[in-house]
DNA sequence: CCTACCCAAGTTTTT
DNA sequence: CTTGGGTAGG
């Protein structure tokens, strides 16, 4: 069938705007990424030349979905050039395709694990300013990226982020105080970056924006090159983002979709007068609205009502079910997290032998990485297979790391954080004589061959070895599956001992993984740098990639486990919110910050818009009834448990079924006597 | 100077 | 229950 049958008057009316740029405001569930897929499918059947096409989204899952589906749904291979990517692997590409315009094409990404590796050694270098401050490494390197994502000075971001935003004489004053020690350690971080070659993720955007608006004749060579930007989310553009994209006001024309009431990055710089100002700061532009939902059975667009209805925030927003009515929401009141679990995975496997629904007709949503955990647990003990969305991706776990740091020293000898890392897996090389070791091939530079310099700098044999091993990574640079072949062969015995712990079950079982990974990629800098930005998600413990970068199809048939963050754009039959309890909803952080909490609940919003059919939302009684005892705290105004600014507080009572939980006693009782243990048996005394 | 082991603390959200 | 910091022993 063709896609234009498919969409609805308000959808096609966007799908075929033929002005300079549109805004598409799209609620949750009303068709934005069909929208966004018919335009770029309608640009190209109009003659469009794809490979001008570009479509930017937040997460690389979105943005091959997308480019996916548009190609599936074009004859023959009309799409082929279509390009999706997310900010930062755009700008990546272009810095790789244009090495002389951004002047930065054999840096190397690095990834936050790095950056805060990288920042610790400036604190050490700058030991007498880092021990005045009460600051961690983690926080310097948050206000750094919060400043450029932002685009605020560092008063300010030590301001929003190190004290809440608080203004009173008080925080003045220690803002006065650390300013100048912070400014030192920041300088001496972008110092050390630029010496070693290195790009953070933030910097990838900077370096293609600042370029971008100063320099006409990269916007015109860009210009030669693209013709429509197509943006998804663009509630969730930063003022950095916004900084990148306003230069193709002028360049292309720019579609752009977006839902105020999803905005949830503000934590990242996230700024939705992106879209509320769309019209005023991009001159020609029309704003399109669409508002059916297709989604969900009207009970869910109940509950998501009137949660934003709740709001001192207009959203303007009424979703509509064009689908009609359906099951009311569940609420579950559980006394704690194994009991919760346990009941998630009966309702599963229930759905699943009785009511004919496939594991991946369920979507578990949660508010934090953390929390999953348990349920994580039980689900293997239980054998459901699950994927997890968000949480630590496969290329940053410690042991691919090993391996990886190994090929980036050959892609960038300048590269301390890979130098340690390679160095110290050796077993009798520590931090300080890898760091001596460092110092001599750096100050070499590049003057003689780097296995020589290896060989001299470590006694013995294990000098002979690891420099026969950057050897023969060196000469296979063109082939990345053979190098990662190669580094696997000489360091898997020390990996295996590294990680003893848990090799067999948990680890060493990525490694053919990664081989697959690199041999998708065809230069060892795309491998590094790209991959680094790429989703690959975990299945049980396993790494599952994407499925232009794995062939073979792996079971598909798995719930999938999300953060809410991770979730956007998703959506399933069966929908379970996790632990919507107070002080998590709004989370206890953001009490005193009425822009926090309006956050958060924007942030179950997009949960809640995820269901199709059924909504279970969770929750746990034990602090239900803390903020029930303690009644209205006669301290009310300053310290809050939560209870006043609580979600679900006054959830009107046909809105959801609700249900409580406890322990079966009599399943207990009845259980059949257990066999007598006996310890003293097989063991003859005599 | 390296490593292994013990004890303590503390857990949002992402590219 | 994982991570990190600190210490003792090699």
């Amino acid at each position: 069938m063709h896609l234009k049958e498919e969409l609805n008057k308000q959808q096609l009316k966007a799908v075929e705007f033929s002005g300079k740029h549109l805004l598409v405001l799209a609620g949750a569930g009303t068709g934005k990424t069909r929208t966004i897929i018919a335009r770029a499918a309608y640009l190209i059947e109009n003659g469009a030349n794809p490979s001008k096409i570009q479509i930017l989204t937040f997460t690389k899952k979105a943005a091959n979905e997308i480019v996916e589906r548009v190609k599936a749904s074009l004859p023959q291979s009309n799409g082929k050039s279509l390009n999706g990517a997310t900010f930062h692997s755009w700008c990546n590409q272009l810095i790789i395709k244009y090495p002389n315009l951004f002047g930065a094409a054999n840096f190397t990404v690095i990834d936050p694990d790095d950056q805060l590796g990288l920042m610790k050694m400036v604190s050490g270098n700058h030991s007498e300013v880092y021990s005045k401050l009460r600051i961690k490494p983690q926080q310097l390197l948050d206000v750094y990226s919060y400043a450029r994502n932002t685009k605020k000075n560092l008063t300010e971001s030590i301001r929003s982020l190190v004290y809440k935003g608080k203004e009173d004489n008080d925080t003045e004053y220690e803002i006065t105080a650390i300013k100048p020690n912070i400014e030192i350690l920041l300088r001496a971080y972008q110092k050390k970056k630029m010496e070693q070659r290195y790009l953070d993720y933030d910097d990838l955007l900077l370096v293609v924006s600042t370029q971008l608006k100063a320099n006409a004749e990269a916007r015109k060579l860009l210009s030669q090159n693209l013709d429509y930007l197509l943006v998804d989310e663009m509630q969730d553009t930063n003022p950095l983002q916004w900084e990148l994209l306003s230069p193709f006001i002028e360049i292309c024309n720019l579609f752009c979709v977006g839902d105020d009431a999803q905005s949830i990055y503000s934590f990242r710089g996230a700024d939705f007068r992106n879209v509320h100002q769309f019209k005023e700061r991009v001159p020609n532009a029309e704003v399109y609205k669409l508002e059916k939902n297709y989604r969900s059975t009207q009970e869910i667009l109940d509950v998501s009502n009137w949660l934003l209805e709740k709001s001192p925030i207009d959203y303007n927003k009424q979703l509509q079910s064009v689908r009609g009515s359906g099951e009311v929401p569940q609420l579950l009141n559980v006394s704690d997290e194994w009991q919760e679990a346990n009941w998630v995975a009966d309702e599963i496997l229930k759905n699943y032998t009785d009511e004919d629904r496939q594991f991946s007709d369920h979507l578990i949503l949660s508010r934090s990485q953390y929390y999953t955990k348990t349920l994580q647990a039980v689900f293997i003990r239980r054998k459901i297979p699950y994927v997890t969305y968000g949480g630590r991706k496969f290329l940053q776990a410690a042991h691919i790391k090993d391996l990886v740091s190994l090929l980036r020293i050959v892609n960038n000898p300048y590269d301390e954080i890979a130098w340690v890392r390679f160095l110290t897996f050796w077993e009798g090389i520590g931090e300080v004589r890898a760091s001596r070791i460092m110092a001599v091939i750096l100050a070499d530079e590049g003057k003689t061959d780097i296995p020589i310099l290896l060989q001299g700098a470590i006694p013995g044999k294990d000098g002979i070895k690891i420099a026969e091993l950057y050897n023969d990574v060196q000469k296979e640079k063109g082939k990345v599956g053979k190098m990662v072949d190669i580094a696997y062969e000489a360091m898997s015995l020390g990996l295996a001992f590294r990680y003893r712990k848990d090799w067999i079950e948990k680890r060493k079982a990525d490694f053919p993984v990664l081989k697959l990974l690199a041999n998708s990629y065809s230069s060892l800098g795309e491998f590094i740098g790209e991959g680094l930005l790429d989703n690959a998600e975990k299945m049980n413990g396993a790494p599952v990639l994407s499925e232009s970068q794995l062939a073979t199809a792996e079971e598909k048939d798995h719930v999938i486990i999300s953060t809410i963050h991770s979730a956007k754009g998703l959506e399933a039959d069966v929908c379970i919110v996790l632990n919507v309890s107070p002080k998590s909803f709004p989370s206890s952080w953001s009490l005193d910050d009425i822009d926090a909490i309006e956050e958060d609940r924007r942030v179950l919003y997009v949960a809640l818009t995820r269901a199709k059919n059924k909504l279970i939302i969770t929750r746990n009684t034990a602090s239900i009834s803390a903020i029930h005892s303690k009644a209205i705290p006669a301290n009310a105004g300053q310290q809050t448990d939560g209870a006043e600014t609580y979600f679900l507080t006054a959830i009107p009572d046909g809105l959801v079924l609700q249900e409580t939980i406890g322990y079966d006693f009599k399943s207990v009782k009845d259980a059949p006597e257990p066999n007598k243990l006996d310890l003293s048996s097989g063991m003859d005394f005599s």
